[in-house]
DNA sequence: TATTGTTATACTCTATAACTATA
DNA sequence: TATAGTTATAGAGTATAACAATA
C-alpha cells in the first residue's frame, strides 16, 4: 500500500486522516457494547469535567455547532446519564450536569479509552506520546 | 478551551482528530478553486503516480470501499480528469489513467498542498515532520 | 438588537447488501 | 464459485438559515 500512495504518504494531512481513522476504529469498539458514540463520550467527559457549563460553552469547546448539540444532548439526557438544568440568572441557559449514572458510565467509558491510549502509547516508545501531543496540539490550536 | 476539555485533552485519539479536521480545514481552502475534494486530489495522486491499476486496487491503497469509489472516478472521468481502459485481459477490470489536462490539474493541487505542507512543518520546527510522520504511519498500520 | 436553544434541511461521507458480467 | 464493478440505500456527521424566548 505504502508503495502505490506514491507523494500522499509524505503528507502530515494524509497521514493524520488515516492514523486519526485507524485510531478511531479501535476506540469505536472498546465502547461499542456500552452503546456510546464517541462524540457522546467526549460530552459526557466535558460535563463531568466542568459541571454546570451552558450548552454553546460544552459545543464551543469540542468543536461542534449548536444547533447539532442538541440532539446530542437530547440522546444523553434520553438515555438518563445528564440533564439540562435551568439557569435562574437567565432563563435562555441550560446549565449541564451528569446524573449519578452519567457518571458510572463516564468512568467506564473513561476506562476502555485508556486502555486503548496504553497500547497506542506503547506502540510510541518512550516519549513518543507526549511529544505527539505536543506537535497534535501545535497543528491544531491554527 | 484547553482547561474545559480536561483528559480529552490528554487523549492521543482525541488530538488526532482536532489536528486533522484543522489541517483538512486549511488543505480544502487551498484547493477549493480548483473545485476539487480531498478525496479527488487523493485519487488523482495514486492514479498519476501508478497508471494502469485497477479500480479495486486504488480503492484499497486509500481505504476507501469499492461502491464508494464508483462515484468518485465518474466524477473525474466526466470532468476529463481521468478515465477507465478496458484490461483486455480481463474484461470485468477498468485500468484506471489520467488525462493530459487530469496531469495538469493534479501538479496545481500538489503545489497548492505542498505550500500548506510547508506552512505545517514550520509550527513543527527542524525534524518535527518526520518525526510526526514516523508516530503517525506507525498508529495507522494497525 | 443580540444571544440561547431549537427546528428543519441539505449535503457529504461511509457501510452494507445485492445485482451483472465476467472469470 | 469467485471477482470487478456497479446500484441502491441507510446512517452518521456537519453546515446553514430561520424561529421563539429571553436578555
Amino acid at each position: 500500500m505504502a508503495a502505490t500512495l506514491g507523494s500522499l504518504a509524505g503528507l502530515i494531512g494524509y497521514a493524520l486522516r488515516r492514523a486519526q481513522l485507524a485510531v478511531f476504529d479501535e476506540t469505536i469498539r472498546s465502547v461499542a457494547d456500552l452503546d456510546l458514540r464517541l462524540a457522546q463520550v467526549s460530552v459526557l467527559a466535558v460535563v463531568g469535567h466542568r459541571p454546570g457549563l451552558k450548552q454553546t460553552e460544552v459545543a464551543a469547546a469540542l468543536g461542534i455547532q449548536r444547533a447539532n448539540f442538541v440532539a446530542l444532548i437530547d440522546s444523553l439526557e434520553e438515555r438518563g446519564l445528564a440533564r439540562r438544568a435551568p439557569d435562574p440568572s437567565d432563563r435562555r441557559r441550560h446549565a449541564l450536569h451528569l446524573t449519578a449514572e452519567g457518571e458510572r458510565v463516564l468512568a467506564e467509558a473513561t476506562a476502555r479509552v485508556a486502555a486503548v491510549e496504553a497500547r497506542l502509547a506503547a506502540k510510541l516508545g518512550p516519549h513518543g506520546r507526549e511529544e505527539l501531543l505536543a506537535m497534535l496540539w501545535r497543528l491544531a490550536r491554527d
